[in-house]
DNA sequence: CTAGGGTTAG
């Protein structure tokens, strides 16, 4: 476009700032900003409401903050946006702070809000929201019943979770597939495991995509239903849906819980031979399937010839697997090691301890 | 033309 001497107008930068914010990319964030000055459009609102948006993204709040502070006319766009960027960087009491003065709220406000604390891990204070919501907000909808549906399955709330199942075919919201990734997981992680394998199978499998394969087969595998979650990993490549390093992790984990030793190192190079990179937690959970088997030389040689270096969850997995197959003489090198890693590891203290009685 | 949601975590 601007090769062909096209310069972009008020209608072009929104869609461009939007990219940078996508991209989390600042520099060319700022950079548009930059243009956006020279060629008199910082005024705009649409333009700025981007801005706020974009720089909230790369996490630079204050840079939202000051073209939030420069606004003359904000909208509930405007305020939206400087409330979900506090609630995306983890700022919950800005947030609340924001979401207090705004004079309009819609349903965007208050998921925001809720979403903020769901990702802040204080789920009961989400719920309290959605309650308050309920009472003197405005309606829910699909989007925020899947932050909702987070705080359920983080504490385990299965009676509630299927009120908000309820709530969402009585209100007739979309099922969408997000949502119906939630309910799957929801059910999964508050134990009935069968509702989420009844949701699963109503979805279309050509409709599925690699999110919900991933949150029935980890669900599958933390409740040891470990040939289940393999065979329904078959099937998600039978459907041809492509496995990403979550998908590996969930197989990892089940092969960790079933003590699979074989197919856990088949699925460990699968995960490089499919051109990925084994993160700490793919190197992790297979310590913990060498050490729960007790083949602690394997494991304790798997750890040294990794190209990164050994994290607390790793060097944990491996105590607990020297300790339960009685190789102390291991687990005083191993623990020495996680202590001086992290030397705050409660738990594992108390199992290093233990070596000693 | 601008703002919100899903899968890992022993």
């Amino acid at each position: 476009m601007q090769q062909l001497g096209v310069a972009p107008n008020y209608l072009t930068y929104p869609f461009l700032v939007k990219a940078s914010a996508r991209l989390s990319n600042q520099e060319s964030g700022v950079s548009l900003h930059a243009q956006i000055i020279k060629t008199g459009h910082e005024s705009d609102i649409f333009i700025q409401n981007s801005l706020i948006h974009m720089y909230a993204s790369c996490g630079n709040i204050i840079g939202a903050h000051k073209v939030f502070d420069s606004m003359q006319g904000k909208n509930l766009v405007s305020w939206n946006s400087m409330l979900d960027g506090y609630a995306k960087c983890g700022d919950m009491v800005l947030a609340h702070k924001v979401f207090e003065s705004m004079q309009d709220r819609d349903v965007r406000s208050w998921s925001s809000l809720i979403d903020g604390y769901v990702k802040a891990g204080e789920y009961r204070e989400a719920m309290a929201i959605f309650e308050k919501m309920q009472v003197v907000g405005p309606k829910s909808n699909e989007v925020t019943m899947v932050s909702v549906l987070s705080a359920c399955a983080h504490l385990g709330a299965l009676e509630k979770g299927r009120m908000m199942h309820k709530y969402i075919v009585n209100n007739g919201l979309p099922m969408t597939m997000v949502l119906q990734t939630s309910l799957v997981d929801m059910y999964a992680k508050c134990g009935a495991i069968e509702d989420a394998l009844f949701v699963f199978r109503g979805v279309s499998k050509s409709q599925t995509d690699v999110f919900i394969w991933n949150a029935i087969i980890g669900g599958l595998a933390t409740h040891g239903l470990v040939e289940e979650s393999l065979k329904l990993f078959k099937e998600m490549q039978m459907v041809g849906i492509r496995s990403d390093e979550i998908t590996y992790l969930c197989l990892l984990a089940a092969c960790a819980h079933g003590g699979l030793v074989k197919e856990a190192w088949y699925f460990f190079e699968s995960l490089v031979k499919c051109g990925m990179t084994p993160t700490s937690e793919h190197y992790a959970c297979m310590v913990d399937v060498l050490a729960r088997a007790g083949q602690l030389t394997a494991a304790y040689q798997f750890i040294c010839q990794m190209p990164i270096e050994p994290t607390a969850p790793m060097l944990g997995a491996l105590l607990s697997g020297c300790i339960n197959h009685r190789n102390l003489d291991l687990a005083e090198i191993v623990g020495k090691k996680l202590i001086e890693l992290d030397p705050n590891n409660d738990g594992r203290y108390i199992g290093l301890s233990n070596v000693y009685a």
